[in-house]
RNA sequence: GACAAGGUGGCUGAAUGGUUAAAGGCAACAGACUGCAAAUCUGUUUUUUAUGAGUUCGAAUCUCAUCCUUGUCUCCA
């Protein structure tokens, strides 16, 4: 029996403003959509928040037993710098200014985008689909949207018409924006003289000559607009409604705003049961910008070659520390946070080591049933991994307490203790050992031991001058030695 | 300016009306261990929840005002 059937998730819908039961639409399935990224350039520090978000929400689905498909788009074309009739498009501009093709850009940049990732230890999504793959499919959707009179062609170009649309439904429903409020604040742009009503956005765009990327259209040679893709592919790959559409909290307006619209009028209903939205990062208290040196490549972060930054982390820390956080606030990256974090993933890994040595006693001091239960009790709460990060604290107080002999644990116990760390830890969180070990070679190691030997014998003679010598130049190279009852072992650090 | 989300201890960050009220991590302090440290383990400490008023038997949690932060309103996860 799957594990969804005893357990009761909640999700935090950004359409209605609460936490609501989740109830997939076919039972045992999950359909989720995450807008992903526009590929014109490394990818951003937020964005890398956003994605491991959604894959903590994918992992558990998944833990849960569910089968989940997830979509996650690739944006390689549409995306304007800027909504006048002369904007250029982002990929485009890029290629110029690397002088390069645009797919060139593409692949460049899809290529960092997915090893990034792959260093968060984040699943692939089940499919990844990108617009220029889909623009037979879009233009059958703009076709349609004219079909049931929500969207007018002028000049070469196909607008959705907001207000006609506004009739009927609710434009402004995700974003608690009224269309009056919008006009009221729609400043009038020269240059968007085509479009019945400023707030009318773009499906298919036309091609000005000096444009590259450009299809042929029953509206003359363009390009789709970037808020029709979405839409699309959602609908083709996980049908007209699915179950959870996520993204950053920055496209709630008009992105989302505008998917609710079109995949409305297109199919005659809302195509989304559950809005997610993934909140913001700031930097040092303030929100990054690459126009003011307050940012950081994720590249840059691993490598420790930043200004910002007194070192370098390890991708998992990056990734714990943005899992202490619930997804839903603003969370501020800074090197004293970031340290904090390293110390407490050490010593969670640390215990979790230490689990393979309890020795087994007849009875248990607690409940482990219980504390297993909280920890899907967190979870169930819209996905609340700081709290589950709490209650693998609490874990780690009794694995240490049953290793110095203060705790009694039953040998079930110790084994539920063992699949629950590791279900959370590594499945559901997505955590990963630092695995220092690999880096060494064995002859290096061997000298290591050599020089733990020559310390300890001049320990034995009480030559401490010579041995603190040795313990201080092995600190420096970054090995770090720890002397225990057991006898001295020693670990890189950096 | 409009709209949205927020402002909790030295830092980070949970908890949205109720047992002697504020999880967890880090830091600090103490203890164990050590030749001394480091590492590790154990324990302790801090705030009264931006400010002011109100609702309530009872509020961090609801209401109003003020100040501040972040986001959106043109593109941004």
């Amino acid at each position: 029996m799957p594990l969804y059937q005893n357990q009761t998730l909640k999700i935090y819908n950004s359409l209605t403003g609460e936490k609501e039961i989740f109830e997939p639409l076919n039972d045992g399935y999950v359909g989720m959509y995450v807008c992903g990224p526009t590929v014109y350039s490394y990818v951003h520090l937020g964005n890398c928040r956003t994605f491991i978000s959604f894959d903590l929400v994918f992992r558990y689905l998944k833990h849960l037993g569910y089968k989940v498909r997830y979509v996650r788009n690739i944006t390689d074309a549409g995306h304007l710098e800027n909504d006048a009739e002369e904007g250029e498009d982002r990929i485009t501009k890029k290629a110029r200014l690397e002088q390069l093709e645009p797919m060139e850009i593409v692949q460049k940049y899809t290529v960092d985008f997915h090893n990034t990732l792959q260093k968060f230890n984040n699943l692939p999504p089940s499919i990844e689909p990108t617009a220029t793959g889909h623009i037979v499919e879009q233009i059958e959707t703009v076709k349609s949207i004219i079909e049931n009179g929500l969207a007018y062609e002028a000049n070469g170009s196909v607008y959705f018409d907001v207000l006609k649309f506004n009739e009927s439904e609710d434009y402004g429903i995700l974003s608690k924006r009224k269309v009056e409020d919008l006009i009221a604040n729609t400043r009038d742009l020269a240059g968007q003289s085509h479009k019945k009503n400023p707030q009318d956005f773009a499906l298919w765009k036309k091609a000005e000559p000096q444009h590259i990327m450009r299809w042929p259209s029953p509206w003359g040679e363009g390009f789709p607009g970037w808020h029709l893709e979405c839409t699309v592919m959602s609908n083709k790959y996980l049908g007209e409604q699915f179950d959870i559409h996520g993204g950053g909290m920055d496209l709630k307006f008009p992105h989302h705003e505008c998917e609710i619209a079109q995949g409305t009028a297109c199919n005659g209903k809302p195509p989304v049961k559950y809005w997610m939205h993934a909140n913001m990062l700031t930097l040092n208290g303030k929100k990054m910008a690459k126009s003011t040196g307050n940012n950081i490549l994720p590249v840059d972060l691993f490598s420790g070659d930043n200004e910002v930054l007194s070192k370098a982390y390890h991708p998992s820390v990056v990734r714990f520390f943005i899992l202490q956080a619930n997804y839903k606030s603003i969370l501020d990256f800074s090197d004293e946070a970031l340290i904090a974090s390293e110390k407490g993933f050490e010593k969670l890994m640390n215990a979790i080591q230490l689990l393979e040595k309890l020795t087994t006693s007849k009875s248990s001091g607690i409940d482990v049933k219980a504390w297993k239960q909280s920890c899907y009790d967190a979870m169930n709460d819209d996905f609340n991994s700081p709290v589950l990060i709490a209650q693998l604290f609490e874990a780690v107080k009794y694995i240490n307490a049953c290793h110095h002999h203060k705790l009694e644990l039953t040998q079930e116990d110790i084994q539920t203790l063992k699949t629950t760390m590791s279900d959370m830890c590594f499945d559901v969180l997505g955590l990963q050992k630092i695995d220092v070990e690999s880096k060494v070679d064995s002859k290096q190691n061997e000298l290591i031991d050599l020089l733990i030997d020559l310390r300890n014998q001049a320990r034995a003679v009480k030559d401490f001058k010579q041995s603190d010598a040795i313990r201080d130049r092995l600190l420096e190279l970054g090995v770090q030695l720890k002397d225990t009852a057991q006898g001295t072992s020693y670990e890189f650090s950096n």
